[in-house]
DNA sequence: GTCTATATTGTGATAGAC
DNA sequence: GTCTATCACAATATAGAC
């Protein structure tokens, strides 16, 4: 039998989620994820005795799922442009689910520097493994010699940008929400061409 | 004779300033802008009646200031590589000395995003010049038929995430302080010719 | 213009009944 | 576990003297 019951708590954990995504921490409202939760704020107090907490919840749940599924995308073993086209395009269309996410990390990230170091010890795959897979393939292949770290910030650098600073280049360029939508949509094969033109071996 | 004297109006906005890019918007202040600025809230009121107002000036003062260095290099008239180099180098530079504003832009841009619409409005650059020159330097030299938007957002990317993600990066991958400041100086370098290898024609 | 003192509203957190 | 009522305090904003 299926359980359909949602605990009270996993209910918090959604709308707090929800609420920080939207606000951040210090705009964050203990009475505004109290309503998205439907419960009270005195509820939140006794699941989670702080704000802090329950911030620290959301905050390491929304890092471990963007990293877990960027990480296990690298680290498959797969020849490096299939890899980075399969990178590119999980990684961008999650993004597109969960928009919300890059800018909240980015944001807490320059409010809370100290807070991340923390996270990455608690990570369910370690950074270490994951760059040592990622230089094999790059060695593996004739490539120019790149820095494996280059390409990896490149590559975060290529798919967040365009998310996160959505609003502003919608503006420059006059897109409308659909056309930014589809000009996303292209990059998702057009990222992949254009990294490793920039890294190919003449 | 040289005016040396600084006025209240200014100490104000120099304070609050380095208080919201400290803080961004909700985590700022008044308190702590008064204190930067050596006086106290009330004269804070006295100038800018409200927290709003003061901040208005200040995201603007930043936007434009980014904005203004990044359009006026990009819209030089110099053969595509030479352009590049100077962009990236002069860009980044401009960031690494204040490396606070793309943080602060974005953070706010996520929670204000009709703000910036009524920020381009009133720059001293309009957005459309640029954008045709930097068309037409594409076109007059021997380049694969690159989007020019897709370039310059790529652009724009490789610059700024990584003086926006530095925390986040420096310990993946264990740099020092010392270490990652002459990463981001490689970089300077290094990014012109990796876009130039991505978009030139064979 | 600049200050001290105070009003007013928010918000995180707790006490205590059920 | 869940609620109502309330505390304690912090933060924006204003009043009014100088």
């Amino acid at each position: 039998m299926v359980k359909k019951t949602i605990s009270t708590e996993e209910k918090i954990l959604e709308a707090a989620k929800t609420v920080f995504h939207r606000k951040g921490y210090e705009g964050a409202r203990m009475q505004e994820i109290a309503d998205e939760a439907g419960i009270n704020k005195a509820l939140l107090h006794y699941y989670f005795r702080t704000k802090e907490n329950l911030f620290d919840a959301v905050f390491r749940s929304a890092f471990q799922e963007i990293f877990t599924k960027l990480f296990s995308t690298i680290g498959s073993d797969v020849p490096l442009e299939e890899k980075l086209t399969n990178l590119i395009g999980t990684y961008i269309g999650f993004l597109q689910k969960n928009s919300y996410i890059p800018g909240f990390i980015l944001n807490e990230l320059s409010h809370n520097p100290e807070k991340i170091v923390e996270i990455f010890k608690t990570a369910p795959v370690p950074p270490s493994m994951i760059l040592k897979r990622m230089r094999k393939s790059l060695n593996d292949e004739k490539m120019k010699k790149t820095d494996f770290r280059d390409l990896f910030i490149n590559m975060l650098a290529l798919c967040i940008f365009p998310i996160v600073a959505r609003p502003m280049i919608q503006h420059i360029f006059e897109f409308s929400d659909q056309e930014y939508d589809q000009f996303i949509e292209n990059r998702k094969k057009e990222l992949p061409v254009f990294i490793m033109n920039a890294i190919r071996k003449k």
